[in-house]
DNA sequence: GTGGTCTAGACCACC
DNA sequence: GTGGTCTAGACCACA
């Protein structure tokens, strides 16, 4: 999987690096119980720092997208990822929260703002099938 | 309006003060031309430094939420919020996909995440029509 | 002469009204000897504080553009603006330093930024003809 | 790159600063994607708070003539400074309009004002060529 | 009284 | 080490 990352953007690393693996589970280019790559080897690749690379890996842990094996490395969640619960709802509703206050403001009707989710969704949804 | 902040919260005070106030105008609580308190006052009412809201209130300026005006002082703009462009539609994009990735890893369908949408839009719409 | 000031700007209005009263005399609007109304009246017609209008025909009689007499009232200098010094070239030469270094970052080249000027001299002279 | 402040002016240290860096690009002594030293650093040097050097970056970066990068710190745009838009032309003239107005009640001619702009776009360009 | 600027010193997140 | 955020307190320009 190609990890793609912005060096000048405001959000850190870590983050981008996180985002981009959950991405990579959703698309299906990461399947339940596939490798990722070691710490070391991830770093080296994408040319930051060992602890940004476990900084994400712990978090993606935490959170339980993945599994961290002291022996066997790390690899995608085989049990697949938690489901959303109504914690997960509602924190997912406070992160939209000010999206969709400025979209209003911004004279976006909710067709509109539905339609870029939507669009979202097919994209990550058709990349799926082909995995 | 009230102003409600959480200085517990990793979100920074500056930001959620600039998504109260966007969310404020979002609900026609603040209107194009309404005054907004002074630097100062706004400061001492909510308990932080006043560079703390001016940081906020520039970057409400520059981004056409509020003008800063010599002589009435602060005031939400009054010819409204400039519209959403394609350059806006494709940073919203962008501030979606991490929470659409996610949700579809928890195996929110896309219904279900477009309803959360919704909810929220309905919210502010209807907080709309009484003001 | 019509004076046009713009509140939200980060100009301050005492400036604003410098600039335009240099300017109508420049266009020959206001001609040596010609009566300014009195600092009260044009207060009241374009809507500012005292003070302000004040501070603006003290700096523009420092600068030998008008004269202030107590009993005639305020005058466009009748023998006419002094003429440019070395002093003046030196410090309009500081004033455009800025503006052409950044032009210069924006690829514009020495004659596309001769030309914004040529215009405004002409926009000015034109006028002049016809006052 | 030497850096020469006048705490004495009425130009805000910030402002001077940014240009300062714009003149240092112009003149191609700053070159796209050269470092710039960090906020703490250039603060220490020139002997202001890191808070004003902070600003002028952010100004900086916000026109486009910086990035401020995670990993490399603060570097000039490497792409090079957005070129000039139509509405920079306008604002420049903005900005042009009171030099010239002034400069035509003091009699100094088209050819005389343009000269001095072209004396300055010599100045920066043949420095540039050094560099 | 307003916002604009500057200083000084602190803590944190990130790398 | 970096920049990002926040506080506290000060002075000034402006209206």
């Amino acid at each position: 999987m190609l990890i793609q990352l912005d060096f000048e953007s405001k959000e850190p690393i870590y983050l981008q690096l996180i985002h981009q693996i959950i991405e990579g589970i959703a698309k299906g280019q990461l399947k339940p119980g596939e490798d990722l790559p070691s710490v070391r080897s991830l770093a080296s690749d994408i040319g930051v720092n060992l602890h940004t690379v476990n900084k994400s890996y712990q978090q993606l842990k935490q959170e339980g997208f993945i599994l961290i094996h002291r022996q066997k490395g790390v690899v995608v969640n085989p049990e697949g990822v938690p489901s959303a619960t109504t914690a997960y709802i509602k924190q997912l509703s406070h992160k939209l929260r000010p999206l969709i206050s400025e979209s209003i403001c911004r004279e976006m009707d909710e067709q509109a703002f539905l339609n870029v989710c939507s669009d979202l969704y097919k994209e990550f949804m058709t990349e799926r099938q082909g995995n």
